[in-house]
DNA sequence: CTCCTTAGATAAACCGGTTAAGTCCGGCCG
DNA sequence: CGGCCGGACTTAACCGGTTTATCTAAGGAG
């Protein structure tokens, strides 16, 4: 038993695969006994159109494209991604469309991806996340007219469309809540340098420091446990070390209190922790992570409504999803005066 | 500039498309001679086949499915999912073979998926995770006749090939690793019931126990850090608190390890904390998490190299990946005679 | 020299849809 | 009554490949 096309409709129905199809597709040309009748048989024999005679002769494929660019091991531990795709699915797969998805390790894959992705016209178009500053992606996409979403990035960036957050405000209520709590040495220990929201944070932490009497310190490190391990133990050995530490995702935090405990700084008392991207991961150690974040979920979902309407030609607009709220738990406290 | 189409060598190399076909495919028919002319005109014209066409016209359509089933936010946290990704990923990018993702949060809608993709042609296999006892995917996948492995299941199941770790043998050494420490009360976290290696480490642990001379004693949770809190919480209230709990996975075992802490129990002092599903999280906590665990992006890889084999017409043996090894770190100690 | 074989290439159908360009027919209008 | 219009369908081409059947000419055997 073969899966029945428009053709066999056509033959059940004596009339020809056009008028099928035209049935199918709803569009004018088809009395509506006929289209009722074809819609019925249709029915009746299960019928599904093959997405792939669709994309063929010129439609969509019904696919849009993601690719992650970390490191295996690093991918896992953090939990941004999946809940972006989590989103990005929930969204997609009430309209029916597919995600491919794809893992690399290194940036000139990535395009090499996007590239062969459109000239087999396998997606209808790509989310592009972890947005650098000069990001040559943008340019290789406008070129080859590909649709595309930035996730995280800003409005009109190399005329693709973009959803992002808010990065500037979450940064000052975050100094703004250390210093009510008597913090004057904060440190922040950012992500990787030449990502978009990481140089929007930099600026706005030195800016927000200087307006707030605050001395500044911190560090950089690539989103994992360890490199976040080593700078925070070379900001709480120095002379005058920091009283509260904000890092730029929650891994890195988690990590952050890890070295804490070890050195035997109690925490809040000693040294406060503020992780961005909130997740389970922060409500799941103990002292729970005081975190600022965002549903996750809701951005991915946004974002794919975004490219969703993109592919399918309709206007999309530019828009700043969300502010990223504070939520204070057990991590931060007032400064402890010894 | 529109993008080559065989015809466009074809007119180019002055001989018809079949030809062109023939030659890009390897297929004998062509002279060497012709055959090089034409393949250094696909290069120079930059052809890359279309997926699309090629998948209408009988053949496969290069893309592998996989469903996860879990709701968003607790799959955000859990590593063992992108880690897999991850392994497949590489596995599939390397053989030109895009992968298909799909997250649900129902059981049903899962199946519907299989069928829906089949139907479309748009995976040519799915990779089966999560493998229930007595699961009815397996009887859908078989009866749709799609190509389908089963990661993490026993061989031979409902007649689809599979690939699955060892099960029993760490349940044994982390026992045996215990009692050796001076354990006598041992309590398993376990997780989801119905799955698989749930009921594989359960009868192993009850086994175990039994010989070994081991009170055992335990729960079940579904994956998440509350769910664990809140069993770790009561197995610790208990008159007779067992000194050694073990977790079914990684990020349960973290949420025990936040539990003692709140609760002033000291790891590994008075209690030790074993973590299933060995990932960065363990190592990012202190004290490190003792986990068994192994190179989940590893197994991800055979699994999809068996996938790919299966979908390509090439015999497929089930096999069984790897026994997880027990990595002791700071969380397990000796017991404290108190 | 003829017949047979076969390498090398062609022609055409096919996969399952979409779509531009007809064709047919009935009704309305001047 | 003739012409025109438009609704309902049909015809046929097309998307970009694969595949089967067919053709042609050259080479070898007898």
């Amino acid at each position: 038993m073969k899966r029945p096309t428009i053709a066999d409709i056509a033959r059940r129905a004596g009339v020809t695969k056009s008028t099928v199809s035209f049935a199918l597709n709803d569009r004018p040309g088809v009395s509506d006994a006929t289209r009722a009748r074809i819609l019925a048989i249709a029915r009746e024999m299960g019928w599904q159109p093959s997405r792939t005679a669709r994309a063929l002769s010129g439609g969509r494929a019904g696919v849009l494209g993601l690719v992650v660019d970390r490191p295996a091991r690093t991918l896992g531990v953090e939990p941004f991604y999946m809940q972006l795709i989590s989103g990005i699915e929930a969204e997609l797969s009430s309209r029916d469309i597919a995600l491919l998805l794809q893992v690399t390790d290194d940036a000139r894959a990535q395009e090499a991806t996007y590239r062969r992705w459109w000239a087999e016209r396998r997606v209808d178009g790509v989310f592009v996340v972890d947005l650098r500053v000069d990001d040559e992606r943008t340019k290789v996409l406008t070129e080859l007219g590909m649709p595309a979403v930035v996730v995280g990035g800003p409005h009109g960036l190399g005329g693709l469309p973009g959803v992002w957050n808010d990065e500037v405000a979450p940064v000052r209520s975050v100094m703004e809540y250390l210093v009510a709590l008597g913090h004057r040495r904060i440190a922040r220990v950012a992500g990787l340098p030449g990502l978009w929201h990481t140089v929007m944070r930099d600026e706005e932490f030195e800016r927000a420091a200087r307006e707030l009497g605050v001395t500044p310190s911190g560090g950089t490190a690539d989103y994992t446990g360890d490199a976040a391990a080593r700078v925070t133990r070379r900001l709480l050995a120095s002379s005058a070390p920091p009283t509260a530490i904000v890092y730029d995702n929650d891994v890195m935090a988690v990590a952050g209190l890890g070295v804490a405990a070890e050195m035997n700084i109690r925490v809040p008392d000693r040294l406060s922790i503020v992780a961005w991207d909130d997740s389970a991961l922060c409500r799941l150690v103990h002292p729970p992570l005081t975190a600022v974040g965002l549903d996750i979920a809701a951005y991915g979902a946004e974002v794919a409504r975004c490219l969703a309407d993109l592919a399918a030609g309709r206007p999309v607009t530019s828009a700043c999803h969300a502010t990223a709220v504070l939520s204070p738990r057990g991590s931060t406290g007032p400064v402890q005066l010894t």
